[in-house]
DNA sequence: AATTTATACAGGAAAAACACCCTTTATATA
DNA sequence: TATATAAAGGGTGTTTTTCCTGTATAAATT
């Protein structure tokens, strides 16, 4: 009997165990067991001999997330099938996961019929792609996509201070920096980020999750 | 043979049908079907006669949410058993949802065996809460919980332009009012929602979903 | 009828934010 | 070794924001 094994990496039990009851369901897959963050899954790795097939990956979660798991998992078990699996339909998350190693990126809001489906394709020829996906991957080596915008440590560190209620010149103490500096660092953002102000950082910080609610 | 009915609603397919496939494990309860929003479930309502003993409701959905749905059923079906399963645990939601008459308050990253209790609890004694649930109801009672802050309409179109990089100035122009006049509206958000400045603005109206990304 | 409350807006001052240009000092790198 | 290049920060000026106080008017309450 030709049985395939899956792990479900997932911070919400729920859905997790959820999953895995479905995919118990299907003829080909077993779960083996489900894992609450990366941390869990490579601790997971080391201590249970039997390695899953594929790896069904949520992508937001504490501690170890799906994208920096998926790396781990890509460089230490490369044999191992990623596939991602979360509501975030976002081009430069999907294009990070697919970067760190994924071989599928399903929504959450998909049927169970295609997630099957997937999950066959995976272990048979070694990917699954939706239309989105593959679009996005045209766009990608054709260049139409616009790069991710790369931080160092201190452009994060006040970008994150910016979205708090602190002034300019409290930002500078706080980072130990000279008031001047820091308005050189807002000045290099607004240009880098195509903002006007503030409020252009703020929003740019939310929605790229540089700044976590 | 006693057996209950449940309904499933939320937007992401996966999630609602792998939690049909749970739930259908559960000994004494069955799944009518399930439905991606509260329009969904209205109008499934009034087709379908048979209704369910418990409603599992997500709270994020587009169209109908899940307060406003609770709300319906409330109304329209007050033998109908709204439990709320969330990923939100926010004071406030949560409040919001009980208000609107659910019965039940799971975030998603509970186990599998204390959704079936609850369940059971629910329609056994007509409510199932959670510890947290019962300290909110406590911290509720006692006056100890700070009380939703209400806006009228021109505050709330204020705040979502506040939440753009215009200025003040622009702002005004696109209010039909005088930069005088915003300033006005400014300070008094100010004051009414214990900011410093428009940082203090643009995160209020993020978090409390005011400004939507 | 008198009083409160809400709304729109004015003037002015001080602080903060924004814009531009320029210098120094390391650290790479051609 | 000459030359970029990146990081820190000074100078100056304008615009925007923030914080006051105060007025007028209409609607709602007492």
């Amino acid at each position: 009997m030709n049985e395939f094994t899956v792990v479900i990496v997932d911070d919400h039990t729920l859905l997790s165990q959820a999953i895995q009851a479905m995919v118990n369901t299907f003829e080909k897959f077993r779960v083996l067991y489900t894992c609450k963050n990366g941390e869990e899954l490579v601790r997971k790795f080391s201590e249970i001999e039997n390695r899953p097939n594929v790896v069904l990956m949520d992508i937001n979660m504490p501690i170890m997330n799906g994208i920096e798991t998926t790396e781990w998992i890509s460089k230490n078990y490369s044999n191992v099938n990623v596939m991602a699996l979360s509501v975030e339909d976002e081009d430069i998350t999907i294009l990070k996961m697919l970067k760190a190693g994924a071989v599928g990126y399903l929504l959450k809001d998909t049927e169970k019929s295609i997630l099957e489906k997937a999950l066959i394709e995976i272990v048979e020829n070694g990917f699954y792609h939706t239309k989105n996906v593959t679009n996005l991957l045209m766009k990608s080596i054709s260049g139409n996509l616009e790069e991710e915008i790369i931080f160092n440590d201190r452009q994060i560190k006040f970008l994150k201070l910016a979205c708090t209620e602190l002034t300019y010149k409290e930002i500078a103490d706080r980072m130990n920096l000279s008031p001047k500096t820091i308005d050189g660092y807002r000045d290099a953002l607004f240009t880098k980020l195509n903002v006007r102000n503030r409020v252009g950082l703020v929003m740019y910080a939310i929605k790229n999750k540089v700044y976590t609610l």
